[in-house]
RNA sequence: UCCUCAGUAGCUCAAUGGCAGAGCAUUCGGCUGUUAACCGAAGGGUUGUAGGUUCGAGUCCUACCUGAGGAGCCA
């Protein structure tokens, strides 16, 4: 073991030990080596204060012109936004520094140096959405964006670990498909050798037919949707996770949505928390985000918009019969201090393949998760008509083309189950979850009605 | 698809129908503890496009383009 890293010392004698700079206080007092980019440079006279970053976090480090050669104070001096740079100093801990630790600067290669005459587009000052989106690519290495990226890949990784660890498999649907799903929305049609497919909407038909093979299974991928659609709460192209479960009922389904919703928010609240604080997220609010999630029948809702509209503290009727409005989910949830799930739509207002409430068939075995705060639907599922001939009749009167539909049905011919599943959209749980005015922040590279670059 | 709002310097925004402005960014100068640093100076403009009204249009009118917010639809 001596040997080993006296070797190891050896081979790096000439170069500080490599850190990151959310690491760095593990260094305090020893001079190590960071890869990242110049965030800003401020300076006072002989003094130089840039500040690093390297995509875990920033560090300000220090160039007294008298503490480094001439060369170096010089190459620092002439840094510009977004330079990128191999960096090595001394971490010393410092109470004035926002993360507790400082840089005293001994050495700085540029790898690239970003020209003054084209300096990098995003200051520190303040940007417009259109601005920010046409430079999508560059925005991205913003603080703020780059941790709600980390907060998604949380949420991304705690979903899939809670189904992942209680016995579902993951199963990937296509994303190019002969047919429509629901047939309600526009889908994106594709070429496919000369005949019409589409961009998936939603893998659920086909996690049905993996869940009668492996009883739990859930899909986790991009779907699409063509709809014009123009609001904060809309992409054309986002994720969705959909667990799918044999011989689950409407009441199963409701215990998984809020036990899955509770472990994802605790995850973030435990493995993100530097991050929450970084994009200033409350996270008291989040911190009631615990089983059990209050369950409201539709009818019951109803009541409730009819009550808030007889008060005045709803603006517009709500109509018995229709789907709820967005200012109706933002009315509902607000009423409660955690998700709330609606269940028992009307059964006129839902996707075709829902189960009917054998005690009223006017109502489908089906419920939609509410998020706080106004965030709106984050979740929905339902029981799915598991007898042939019933889920037949549905097909023929919504209109859809049976012979697409054939394999779909044989699922009902050959050892059909009760079973059940649901959806939740990856981008508005993390604007729910981050507390962001718009899903665009939530992921990469946002696909919406009017843009499609970068 | 419908409703509302916006478009002026690289960015964020001012400008009563009467000389096109500021802050930031960039360049130059100053400052040994700055925290979107500060102080001084310089360069930087086909006011989204086309037409119209007017002695005169960034400003008023018409059409179009682009974007934003909302509705519907949804996750």
């Amino acid at each position: 073991m001596a040997d080993e890293s006296a070797e190891i010392v050896t081979a790096t004698a000439t170069e500080a030990p490599l850190s990151t700079i959310a690491h760095i206080g593990e260094h305090e007092g020893q001079t190590v080596t960071l890869h990242g980019w110049l965030y800003n440079l401020r300076e006072s006279g002989k003094l130089l204060f840039p500040i690093f970053r390297d995509g875990s976090g920033t560090i300000q480090g220090i160039v007294p012109k008298a503490a480094v050669t001439a060369e170096t104070f010089e190459t620092v001096k002439g840094l510009t936004q977004e330079s990128s740079v191999v960096v090595t100093g001394k971490v010393r801990a410092d109470k004035r520094a926002p993360g507790g630790y400082e840089l005293d600067v001994e050495h700085v290669e540029v790898v690239q140096r970003v020209p003054e005459d084209d300096p990098f587009p995003i200051s520190l000052k303040e940007h417009g959405t259109d601005f920010l989106m046409e430079h999508r690519h560059l925005w991205v290495r913003t603080p703020r964006q780059a941790a709600i990226l980390r907060i998604r890949a949380e949420i991304i990784k705690a979903a899939r670990d809670y189904l992942d660890d209680n016995g579902f498999v993951l199963t990937d649907p296509p994303i190019l498909t002969p047919a429509a799903c629901e047939g309600t929305s526009t889908l994106f049609p594709v070429d496919y050798f000369g005949d019409q497919a589409y961009l998936t909407q939603s893998g659920q038909l086909y996690i049905e037919s993996t869940a009668l093979a492996l009883g739990k299974v859930y899909s986790f991928g991009p779907t699409f949707r063509a709809e014009k659609s123009k609001t904060r709460r809309h992409l054309t192209e986002f994720w969705m996770v959909e667990p799918e479960w044999a011989f689950a009922t409407l009441d199963d389904l409701m215990g998984l949505a809020e036990n899955f919703i509770s472990y994802i928010v605790g995850q973030v609240l435990t493995k993100r928390a530097a991050e929450l604080k970084t994009i200033n997220r409350d996270t008291t609010k989040l911190g009631a985000v615990r089983p059990p999630f209050p369950r409201l029948r539709y009818d019951e809702a109803v009541k409730m918009l009819n009550d808030a509209h007889a008060k005045g503290e709803l603006e517009q009727a709500f109509e018995y019969g229709n789907d709820f409005g967005s200012p109706d989910e933002t009315y509902i949830s607000s009423q409660f201090d955690r998700p709330v799930m609606v269940h028992r739509y009307p059964a006129a207002v839902k996707a075709f393949y829902m189960e009917p409430d054998p005690v009223d068939p006017k109502y489908a075995l089906c419920v939609d998760v509410l998020a706080p705060e106004g965030y709106g639907e984050v979740i929905g599922g339902s029981q799915r008509i598991h007898s042939y001939e019933l889920l037949k009749k549905r097909i023929e009167e919504h209109q859809l083309p049976i012979d697409a539909f054939k394999w779909y049905l044989d699922l009902r011919r050959y050892g059909s189950v009760p079973h059940s599943g649901f959806g939740m959209g990856i981008e508005r749980a993390v604007a729910w979850i981050c507390g962001l005015d718009h899903v665009r922040e939530t992921i990469p590279f946002a696909r919406t009605l009017n843009r499609i670059y970068p």
